[in-house]
DNA sequence: CGTTTACTTGAATTTCCTCAAGGACGGTGG
DNA sequence: CCACCGTCCTTGAGGAAATTCAAGTAAACG
């Protein structure tokens, strides 16, 4: 029951900082709630009564579908708001992976605050928005990456997202098979596709045996592995033409 | 370069019933604009100065990533909205399947009428919640959907769109590649696929030669197979346990 | 009527999955 | 302290699904 990679996140950047405080102001004073590992939020089809906000913790947004198989859409951090964007009933579970810390606002109240607050609904738009742009890129990831491009495109992320520009420490909160079941893949592929980068001496283990938390030894390798061509966006033209081609 | 299926659309119903009235206001003083097959009406990149409606026709958005390799990420038909829930620039290309006729509107123009438009906002609001709900379908699909699931699913969810309720003739405005990008699969597994739905009497054409438009055999043995178990959300608790396991 | 585009079909290949086993760590209880 | 257990992770062998490569057919267009 017990998590045993309950981690410390050290190296964490305050994000989302433009509108934070302006979205805190929301959230400042309701009381805060602690989950445990595995503890739920709310579940797929609950009437979606509330807004969350997370404080403190690593939670995971998923969808059980027929065969019993597990769908995570997306992992939320310190500063996420989630259950804006639907109508009614939430779309998916949410868990905590770490434990972790939420506020809650009735959707009522939230709601009245958007509608009064003339400053509140561009950063609550933003919001919106960035989560729109995150599932375009899920999408483009889940259906033309391959499993190495997948895990780079994963770990470039989270970098990007939950640490200091610069440091190249990860500590993974969440299991091989959450990330798995994010990325489209089983758990043995996940597995692999990290001892090969390993091998390739792209990333390494700051304890041996304690696979959670990674060191990225060559960031910019990782970028180009992300399939995402953020490299060489200034080639010439007939060169564009020439990039290796990709498998599907 | 012309489009040899400029296929005109019977059966279609309107779409978007609820709130549509409302949107129309908005664009019911703009000029149309007609785009014919191919056209692009804007670019991923591009300055989202505008926001669209379509009046006529189907266009596929799309993003173009690094190998060259297309991924459609939606269609868009009468009725739709497009541009709304991005910040600056486009995320994605949009372009014109058949010959289309739509309506644009500044952005700030429409930013407008939704800050001062109290009845608006619950529109636009629900427009943004569908595209969201649709985009976590479209994961779970690409995450974990064997081929057959997500032809069948495209389909079950075309032929619920696009023509009234009981008709079984699907008239689709789309290549055998613009189906494959959007699904994530070839064309030639698409191609693969539709055949083996054939063979099995799920479907049939309507013109031998022509198979564009297909009409649907056994719609209820199509909804078994998009893999959502739609069938039997009322099992009892243990049997749910029981269900198929399901090959990833 | 020839060319182009869209689609289909077959054979070989590849990637990823499935199945199976084993190892490492943390917690528990003797 | 140590043996035991459960969970998480890794690794290997074999197989299946979809891709790639390669023709080949059919309809549409000029």
């Amino acid at each position: 029951m017990a998590n045993p990679y309950n981690t410390v996140h050290t190296h964490k950047p305050t994000p989302h900082a433009n509108g934070a405080s302006c979205l805190d102001r929301l959230f400042v004073k309701q009381p805060v709630e602690h989950l445990a590992s595995g503890q739920s939020l709310f579940f797929e089809g609950d009437d979606a009564k509330h807004v969350f906000q997370v404080v403190e913790g690593t939670l995971r947004v998923f969808r059980i579908i027929s065969g019993g198989r597990r769908v995570i859409t997306g992992f939320l951090d310190a500063g996420d708001i989630v259950g804006v964007s639907l109508r009614g009933r939430y779309l998916y579970s949410a868990e905590a992976i770490t434990p972790s810390v939420v506020k809650r606002l009735a959707r009522r109240q939230f709601d009245a605050a958007v509608a009064s607050d003339e400053g509140l609904r561009p950063v609550i738009f933003a919001r919106v928005c960035d989560e729109m742009a995150a599932a375009q890129d899920q999408m483009v990831l889940l259906s033309s990456k391959s499993a190495e491009e997948r895990l780079c495109t994963f770990l470039v992320k989270y970098l990007r997202r939950n640490t200091v520009p610069g440091c190249t420490i990860i500590e993974l909160p969440m299991t091989r098979l959450d990330i798995a079941d994010y990325l489209g893949l089983t758990i043995e592929t996940v597995s692999r596709t990290v001892t090969k980068l390993a091998n390739k001496g792209i990333l390494g283990f700051e304890n041996p045996g304690l696979r959670h938390t990674i060191r990225i030894e060559r960031p910019g390798m990782l970028a180009q592995l992300t399939g995402d061509g953020d490299d060489h966006e200034d080639l010439p033209g007939d060169l564009l033409a020439l990039r290796e081609p990709r498998r599907h």
